[in-house]
RNA sequence: GCGGGCAUAGUGUAGUCUGGUUAUCACAUAGGCUUGCCAAGCCUAUAACCCGGGUUCAAAUCCCGGUGCCCGCACCA
């Protein structure tokens, strides 16, 4: 589906729109309906279930999405938006104003103003290294975060959390004493991040507000052991930046053994493996749209020692857009806070060593995840719209309709509050006719509709009490007994968690 | 930010060039009749000219400015 057709459905059903619509909108904000809501929560909860499932060791915490200023200063991403950018209205290349400005003002533009650096420009004839026009512009800083007055004098300043890992770097030291005091510690967060995107673009993919999941793991450079046989026999689809600096862009199907022996580390390869499953096991992404994408060491952060996005092939975006990675971020992160903060972060382990944790990131887009469930399971099958998301992750996972609504309609008012006292997502309908509601239950992604009829109501009848029961899918009908109904459903409404070796048996 | 294109009910559209009655049609939505398990039919209702200014007796229509969206470029620690 195109990118117009899938956000005009999903904001139909009231999925989600843009945030201050009836102002026109607010570039890179979007608001959530009762189903955005329902599905990003399930959404959510899958991620929770499956990485707070790979050890007991990870946790999961809710920092500040405030962040004082010392904070960004020491994460570094104060002085990532410093430098002020010189832009060719020409060739419309961008530049850092201070390389422009080099011979001219060897001593650097920190602290100028823009105009007093376009004052240079223009005073020294500056002109455009690309395209050798006197075309240069600068244009007021750009700010990636935005800041905040803070306190009551309004002298201080705190920034809203450019991305939810810093959250956790700083509440490592306290989860050490509050936990067993051993690594691996991991600290999962699922919360909002804020970046003031300069083009805020492709609804859900570049927002100025979002949710990341991000589970950062501390462990032991020394020695991080994973149960690396829940995933021995799993192959990855890798794209490689010495393939693709040759012009390749084709997906080699890997062994994770292969990417072992390879020289990737095993902690690496095994929570690499783990983010592919979640994407085709538990979201249920076809494994032929993902692929891993390594970052040559020109394309990561200088910080990342070793970094593949997970990618996913999205018709409404035209081609791979990334929902995830895997960051091996070194000691870069508790290193920084370590000398902002002056707290030192190393920890003693059980063996008298000394160190400072390493950092495995594993980040996960949540808004970039719920529109590729739209876009991977929404599907128009001639007069059908049909969104097969898996039962776990459906907003509503049952409806509840009566057949007719004058006879029936009592008796499934009844029937859903009773399913609801089960635990069961459920709704009702009973406009217009049957077929009708059922599509409109297959276009919310609703994986099971029970319908009630003459025979469900009949006093006397052996078939009181019983419904049929359609499935989504299939469009297949069943009749049941309306208390086997929560026992049938459960498990299949239930999200996965990693598989695991079974036990080797000396 | 730059260049190009677009903007009419919830969705898709007619009307715009060539200004002129109450803005077209379909689907969707709500209620009713009917119907007894997959978007059927009939009746009724709700609902739109992106915003601001200008020209004109008269603007959805012409002009200017703004905003938003789409595509490409740039940006995306």
């Amino acid at each position: 589906m195109k990118l117009d057709e899938l956000f005009a459905l999903l904001r139909r059903r009231g999925f989600l729109w843009p945030s201050s619509e009836i102002y026109g909108g607010a570039q890179g904000l979007y608001d959530y309906g009762p189903l955005g809501v329902a599905l990003k929560r399930r959404l959510e909860d899958a991620w929770s279930a499956w990485f707070l499932g790979l050890s007991d060791d990870y946790y999961p915490i809710q920092p500040s999405e405030l962040l004082p200023e010392p904070v960004v200063r020491a994460s570094g991403h104060l002085e990532n938006f410093t430098d002020p950018e010189a832009l060719c209205g020409h060739c419309h290349h961008a530049f850092r104003a201070e390389t422009v400005l080099e011979k001219v003002r060897p001593e650097g533009v920190d602290g100028l103003a823009p105009s007093a650096i376009a004052e240079l420009i223009a005073q020294h004839h500056v002109l455009c290294p690309s395209c050798g026009q006197a075309a240069l512009t600068v244009p007021a800083p750009f700010h990636l975060m935005f800041g905040v007055d803070f306190g009551v004098t309004g002298r201080e300043r705190a920034y809203l959390a450019p991305e939810t890992a810093q959250g956790s770097y700083l509440a490592f030291a306290r989860m050490w004493d509050v936990g067993r005091k051993t690594l691996p510690l991991g600290l999962a967060v699922i919360g909002r991040a804020y970046r003031n995107e300069i083009a805020p673009r492709q609804v859900l993919f570049r927002m100025r507000a979002f949710t990341q999941a991000e589970l950062q793991i501390f462990f032991d450079p020394a020695s991080f052991p994973v149960p690396f046989a829940d995933v021995r026999d799993e192959r990855l689809p890798l794209l490689w930046a010495a393939r693709r600096a040759e012009g390749a862009t084709d997906i080699e199907w890997t062994s994770v053994t292969d990417l072992v022996a390879g020289g990737l580390p095993e902690f690496y390869v095994y929570h690499l493996a783990q983010l592919f499953r979640f994407l085709r096991d538990a979201l249920g992404y076809p494994a032929e749209r993902i692929r891993l994408f390594e970052k040559s060491e020109s394309e990561r952060a200088f910080y990342n020692r070793i970094q593949f996005d997970a990618e996913v092939r999205l018709d409404s975006l035209g081609g791979f857009r990334e929902v995830g990675a895997v960051h091996y971020r070194g000691d870069y992160d508790l290193g920084r806070h370590s000398k902002g903060s002056g707290r030192d972060l190393t920890v003693t382990l059980t063996d008298g060593r000394r160190v400072l944790p390493h950092v495995l990131e594993i980040t996960f887009g949540v808004d970039r995840n719920l529109w590729a469930l739209a876009d991977l399971h929404l599907a128009v099958e001639g007069e059908r719209t049909v969104f097969r998301l898996p039962p776990y992750l459906a907003p509503i996972a049952l409806g509840v309709l009566p057949l007719l609504k004058k006879d029936h309609g009592p008796y499934a008012r009844s029937l859903l509050d009773r399913l609801r006292r089960a635990g069961i997502a459920a709704a009702y309908d009973s406009s217009a006719s049957i077929g009708r509601r059922y599509a409109r239950m297959d276009e919310a992604g609703v994986p099971f509709c029970v319908t009630v009829d003459g025979e469900s109501v009949d006093p006397a009848g052996p078939t009181r009490d019983t419904v049929t029961l359609r499935e989504r899918d299939s469009r297949a009908q069943e009749r049941v007994a309306i208390a086997e109904i929560p026992a049938r459903l459960a498990d299949r409404l239930r999200p996965p968690r990693p598989v695991t070796a079974p036990a080797e048996i000396a």
